[in-house]
DNA sequence: CAAATTAGATTAAACGATTAAGCATATTTT
DNA sequence: AAAATATGCTTAATCGTTTAATCTAATTTG
C-alpha cells in the first residue's frame, strides 16, 4: 500500500521545514514571509507529488472537521432523500461533507447517531427530530453545538429551525375543499405530538370550525409503523361510518397507503371522495386521477437550513427560526 | 463552550498515566497488566465524566476511520435512497459510519467526491460508478483502497462488485411478453455504455432474436437528463411508427416518465400497449393498471456490498463478484 | 557605526489518542 | 542467594497538521 504523501515529504524534497510548506499551501506566504523561491518550489513539488492534506490530521489540530451530521427519519423516504440531496449540494458548495443517519422516528436510534457523530467531531447538525428527543437536542445546544432542526421543531427547546407553515397549509386546503362544496372533510394523520403533525391537525380542526357547514370533523390517527389493514380500517370508517366526502392526508406516506386502500375499496376519486395529499412527487402525477397536494418548498428548506447552520458554525449568535410558505397544487382529485 | 473530556482528564483525576487509561478503556487491562484497583477507578471516572473517545484523534493514530464512502448517482432517486438506507443499517451494525455523495452520473463530480473522501481517509468505498470513471476506480485499486462497485461494474477494471443478472432479467421478461402473444416488443433505455444498461439491451435484442415471431426490434435511447418532450417523441415513435404492442423500460425513472407520456398520448395499457418496468416501487401499485416490473433484490444487494467491503478492509485478498437474481413481478400492465 | 527593524526561515508544542519500550518492585525459580 | 520472571505502572514516540515563538542574517534607520 503506497503511503500517502505528507507535508513532511514535500518539506524534505524542497529542503525546508514543514512549517514553511504549510504556510505556502495555506496561502500564508505573504503574512508569514516565505521567500518567493521557496514558494515556487513548494508549489511545484506539491503538484508533482499530487499532495492533498490529510483532513483527519488537520481536523485534530484545528478542532473542526468541515463535516455536518444529517439525521433524517429515513433516507429511503423520497421526501427525506430529496431533502438530503439538496443539503448535500449546498454543503459541498461550502466545502463541507455530509455524514447521515436515519432515525426511523426512534428516539434511541437518534441518540445513538448523535453520539456517533459527536465523537466524530462534526461541526454541526441538521436534524429532523423524533418524538421525545427534546432532551438530546437541548443537550447539544447546552454544549454550544450548532444545530438546525428541519421539518419540525421541539416545543420548549430553543433552537434554530426551518419548517413549513403547516397550520396555514392545512387550513387553506380544507377551506378550499369546503369552498368547492364538500361538506364532510376528514383527515388521516399520524398519532404524534411532533409539532408539524399537531399543527396540521390544528389547521384542520380550526378550518372545519371556521368554515365547515356543520359540526363535523374527524381525524383518523395511525402509528408510524402502521399496517395496510389499519389504514384500510380507517379509510373504511371514514367512508362508510362518517360518510365523508373529502379527505386530507397529512403526509406523503399516508397518501400513498391511503390511496391504495381507497382503490381496494373501489371508491371513486373525486366522485365519491375528494382527496388532497401532503408533499408532492412526480409520481403522483400518474395517479388516476392526478392527486392534488400541498407542496413544500424543499429546495428552500434544505438550502436555508444549511445556510443557518454554517452561520452558526461561523459563530453567529441569534436564534433563527424560519417558517416557509406552502403551495397548494390543484389537480383532479379534489374536484 | 465546555471542552470535551479527554483521556488526559481521566488520567489526571485517577492519578495515573494516559497509557493506563487507554489500556483499560480498550479492554487491554489483562494483556497490559493494569492492576484491578486502577481498572476499577478508571472505569468509574470515565463513566462519571461521561467520556467517549475522540474518533478523529484515534483515526489519526490508527490510520483507520471506521467510515465508508458511499457514492450513488442521486440519493434523491428512491432506488439509491433505499439502497443507501440498507447500506447505512448494515454499516452501523459493524460500527461504521457512512459519508455519501451523489455523482449525477457525472464523472467529474464522482472524481471530486472520491478525492474529498480519500482526504478524509475513508476505509473503503461503495460506488455506483458513472460512465468513464474507469481510470478513477482503477487508481483506487492500485492504491489498494478497498472498493465495491454496486449496480454496475466497469469493463476492464478488476474490482469487486455486486449487481443484478441484467441480461437474464430482461431476456426472461421479453420472453414472457412474447409468450403472452405480444409480437412487437420495444424497449426504452438510456444511451449509456455502462454495463448494466448494455446488458439490459443485449438481453432484449437476444430475446427478440431467439423468441420473437419476426425480425422486429427497437430500442429507443435517451440521455440521462432527458426532457419530457424527448420521452414523448420516443413513445410516439414506438406506438405510431413502429406500431409496437409491448414496451419494456430499462429503469425506474424511465418507467415513470414513459408512463406519463403514454398517459398524455391517451394510449391504453395493456390493450394498446403492454408495459413492464424496471425496479419496483410501492407507488407503482397505484398506477392504473398496476405495473409489472423486474424487481431487484435491493436488500441483498446492499448487505452483500457492505459485507464484501468489510472483508476487504479486514484484509481479505480475492476478488468477489456477485451477480444477484431478479424477480419478475407480474401485474396487469403486461396483459 | 550601533541600534533597530525586517525578511525568511526554523523549532517545537499542540491536538487526543495508541502503543512499543522501559523501569522499578515483588515474586518465583534454580 | 543470585538469577529469572512477573507485576504494575510510566515514558515518550507517533500519526500529519497548524501555528506561536524564536532565531539568524540582512537591511534600514538615526
Amino acid at each position: 500500500m503506497p503511503k500517502r504523501i505528507s507535508l513532511k515529504d514535500i518539506a524534505v524534497k524542497v529542503g525546508v521545514s514543514t512549517a514553511a510548506v504549510s504556510y505556502v499551501l495555506n496561502g500564508l506566504e505573504k503574512e508569514k514571509r516565505v521567500g518567493p523561491d521557496v514558494v515556487r518550489r513548494v508549489r511545484q513539488v506539491a503538484k508533482e507529488l499530487n499532495y492533498t492534506p490529510n483532513q483527519i490530521a488537520r481536523s485534530l489540530r484545528k478542532g473542526t472537521t468541515n463535516t455536518i451530521g444529517l439525521i433524517v427519519a429515513d433516507i429511503a423516504n423520497p421526501f427525506f432523500g430529496h431533502l438530503a440531496r439538496i443539503i448535500e449540494d449546498e454543503a459541498i458548495r461550502y466545502g463541507y461533507t455530509v455524514i447521515f443517519g436515519s432515525s426511523d422516528e426512534d428516539c434511541l436510534k437518534s441518540e445513538s447517531l448523535l453520539e456517533t457523530f459527536m465523537d466524530r467531531q462534526v461541526d454541526g447538525f441538521i436534524i429532523v427530530p423524533s418524538e421525545g428527543c427534546g432532551a438530546q437536542i437541548e443537550l447539544l445546544t447546552v454544549k454550544k453545538v450548532p444545530v438546525v432542526l428541519v421539518d419540525r421543531y421541539i416545543r420548549g427547546v430553543e433552537t434554530n429551525f426551518v419548517m413549513l407553515d403547516n397550520y396555514d397549509a392545512v387550513y387553506k386546503s380544507v377551506r378550499h375543499l369546503i369552498s368547492k362544496g364538500y361538506k364532510r372533510v376528514a383527515m388521516v394523520a399520524y398519532r404524534s405530538c411532533l409539532i408539524h403533525m399537531e399543527e396540521r391537525k390544528r389547521g384542520y380542526i380550526q378550518a372545519m370550525g371556521d368554515c365547515g357547514p356543520g359540526p363535523f370533523s374527524y381525524v383518523g390517527e395511525l402509528e408510524y409503523n402502521f399496517t395496510h389493514e389499519e389504514m384500510e380500517g380507517i379509510i373504511r370508517k371514514i367512508i362508510t361510518e362518517y360518510q365523508a366526502d373529502a379527505l386530507l392526508f397529512a403526509t406523503n406516506a399516508l397518501s400513498v397507503a391511503g390511496l391504495y386502500a381507497i382503490r381496494e375499496l373501489q371508491v371513486r376519486i373525486p366522485d365519491e371522495i375528494a382527496v388532497i395529499g401532503f408533499d408532492g412527487s412526480e409520481v403522483f402525477d400518474f395517479f388516476d386521477p392526478p392527486l392534488s397536494f400541498i407542496r413544500q418548498p424543499l429546495e428552500e428548506m434544505g438550502k436555508t437550513s444549511v445556510q443557518i447552520l454554517l452561520d452558526q458554525i461561523r459563530g453567529e449568535a441569534g436564534l433563527k427560526q424560519v417558517i416557509l410558505k406552502h403551495q397548494l397544487v390543484l389537480r383532479e382529485s379534489s374536484g
